[in-house]
DNA sequence: TCTATTTATAGCATATATGCTATAAGCAAT
DNA sequence: ATTGCTTATAGCATATATGCTATAAATAGA
């Protein structure tokens, strides 16, 4: 079973690509703070891939807000 | 670069426990509803490893609970 | 104690998340 | 139309998330 949804990684996209303009930095700024490729960034943001809660807690922390914000879509 | 952050996951996985207890649900009751395997489970909920969103999301809907909801910890 | 239930661990195979590098495509300004 | 900045894509290598099966350990009832 593949649990990958992708309505669930587009919002999540959509929420990141929002939350990381609010803290008006680019897609490199965000990758460079938080030590995650850039293209890792990438492929979260264009819903690609399905990051790990970890991941997601590093840019959480990187965008000084908490990692269930980022799930708040 | 390593993201996995063994406190977080610790903390994620007695939060899951948490959740799962107030549903009253056993980890193969979850593991059996949600699709997702018992061992996953099992790994999840000992911090051993690091899920993905979409299994959070899994899980969440399992529990009846909002994703971000597992996050709060 | 004994039994049944629940949770944890282990080994293996497969799928995929991630990094790296390079390139392309989009989008402002001018 | 071109330059510079930003975002997206692609291919490859490596690490790891996940499923499956089996077993062990812990826990709870009686």
């Amino acid at each position: 079973m593949n649990f990958r949804e992708e309505k669930f990684l587009k919002g999540f996209a959509k929420r990141l690509k929002e939350l990381r303009a609010i803290k008006k930095m680019t897609q490199e700024d965000l990758a460079y703070t938080s030590g995650i490729s850039l293209s890792q960034i990438a492929r979260i943001e264009t819903g690609k891939i399905n990051p790990t809660i970890c991941t997601i807690n590093v840019i959480a922390k990187t965008l000084k807000v908490h990692a269930k914000d980022l799930l708040d879509f």
